[in-house]
RNA sequence: GGUGGAGUACCCAAGUGGCCAACGGGGAUUGACUGUAAAUCAAUUGGGCACCGCCCUUCGAUGGUUCGAAUCCAUCCUCCACCA
């Protein structure tokens, strides 16, 4: 099975602009191919996931990928995929992001191959300098508006009351000429991206074909949902899935791939594993079978957070999880503890406060995050759902004092099944 | 530019002088069940407290009428529909 092969047996595909031609020139030599990240965040999060691996797919097989790093369109924003305007970057903002992201970048593909090492780019490098004459005269007159306004990202927008502006208009323009330049300096002859993407694709590869009379490629993959249709790892309740350790804990991203819903875990592992299709197939009878057990999803969790994480953080992430969900805490040493203590939000808490008749529990749930006020705090605590060093808290005026504290500096603030939080104790 | 309609809590949506912190639904949080599920059932869902009761802040904005308004009046802002 070929590249193209697995990636269809994937779901993967969503569209291309000439699949058996690129399958045809994929089987002659390898290809040189480029998938671009948006800086408008400091974090890349599970989004972006699949792109990243798209790329790792294509190294594995030989070819060579190239990450490029919008600091240049994050000046304007894509239009796609949103109804209204967005709020430009300033350039500061736009530089940190771009520096945040190459990090991410780099940690997940190969960069010190002998054969196809992964190269990163920033297209502020070849776009910043270009006069607004030359591009017009150079870029622009290739492309006809009347063909612009037919994109859906351009329709959508145009149909929509808030409208789009000349400067998102201009967006398509810009992202084309990044293929072009890649395609003349890099040979570069294939874009992946996400379904949203293609548009902008197809106006590089026209582009290409206009000003250079040879072929390029756009391959596209379908935007991934959860069970409920929503955009994946959005609406998670705590905000979006990010792959910045700091931003989402490892044991936070391995605890949002071990809930994966029965229906989609499959779909997840085909798409967010690089595991061969005997393995996933072997899983996805295993889960049929027994779905219970969940090896599936434990799979799943335990190979993309070793990816994006490293198979060290990985593991801390597995047992913290054991930890948290194995029961109480008797025998937990503390080495084991400060483990967890790594994983869940941790905030300082006075030693002061903790002394005579102690600090209410209410107020240390609002301290450590968990409930958003101390109304909330309370009636969590009277529905039974709060547990301090995972015992439950049966009294509302219950109180903390330095006697409750384990291992002589941290509280274990539990609320509901699954989310904890430690107070660390300090003087 | 003309005429008509609408702005209510996270979202949708009742309420048209006191019993309204405001029906109902969704979402969210918690509990039971369970697989750290799904489905289902239950509770909670503005904030504070000396918490089975009281206080403060909310119904687009600002003023006003009234013992008392989300509900009535005036002005303003914003959206929508129809007509030009």
């Amino acid at each position: 099975m070929n590249l193209l092969e697995d990636l269809q047996w994937r779901d993967l595909v969503a569209n291309c602009t000439d699949l058996d031609g690129l399958g045809l020139r994929m089987a002659s030599r390898p290809i040189t191919l480029y998938c671009g990240f948006d800086p408008s965040r400091d974090s890349l999060h599970v989004g972006n996931l699949i792109g990243q691996l798209m790329l790792r797919r294509f190294q594995l097989a030989g070819h060579h990928p190239i990450l490029l790093a919008g600091g240049a369109t994050g000046m304007i924003g894509d239009p796609g995929g949103r109804s209204t305007e967005r709020n430009l970057l300033d350039r500061a903002e736009l530089v940190h992001n771009v520096a945040c992201i190459k990090r991410q970048l780099a940690r997940f593909i190969d960069f010190d191959s002998k054969q196809n090492p992964a190269r990163l780019v920033d297209n502020a490098d070849w776009t910043a300098s270009v006069s607004y004459l030359d591009f017009l005269r150079d870029i622009g007159k290739h492309f006809s508006v009347n063909v612009m306004l037919a994109k859906d990202s351009v329709r959508s927008r145009l149909e929509s009351d808030s409208g789009i502006s000349y400067t998102e208009f201009s967006y398509m323009l810009l992202q084309a000429n990044d293929f072009l330049h890649l395609r003349e300096t890099h040979d570069c002859e294939l874009q992946v991206g996400g379904t949203d993407q293609y548009g902008n694709i197809t106006a590089g590869v026209d582009l290409i074909r206009k000003k250079l009379g040879v072929v390029a490629w756009g391959l596209v993959f379908p935007l991934i949902t959860d069970a409920a249709g929503q955009k994946f790892g959005k609406s998670t309740g705590g905000g979006s899935v990010w792959l910045d350790p700091a931003k989402t804990s490892p044991y936070r991203f391995y605890q949002f791939f071990i809930n994966s819903e029965d229906s989609m875990v499959v779909e997840y592992l085909k798409k967010f594993t690089l595991l061969p299709r005997e393995q996933i197939e072997a899983l996805a009878v295993e889960h049929g079978q027994n779905p219970g057990a969940r090896t599936a999803q434990k799979a799943l969790a335990r190979e993309v957070a070793a990816l994006v994480h490293g198979p060290s953080a990985c593991d801390d992430a597995v047992r913290a999880s054991e930890i948290m969900f194995g029961g109480g805490l008797e025998g937990v040493t503390e080495a084991v503890f400060q483990e967890v203590v790594g994983e869940v939000p941790t905030r300082d808490f006075e030693k002061a406060k903790l002394a005579g008749s102690g600090a209410s529990v209410i107020d240390l749930l609002v301290h450590a995050g968990l409930c958003p006020s101390k109304g909330q705090a309370r009636k969590d605590i009277e529905s039974g759902g709060i547990y301090l060093n995972n015992v439950r808290v049966t009294e509302v005026a219950r109180a903390a004092t330095t006697v409750d504290l384990l291992f002589g500096q941290f509280l274990l603030l539990r609320k509901g099944k699954r989310t904890y939080a430690v107070l660390k104790i300090v003087s």
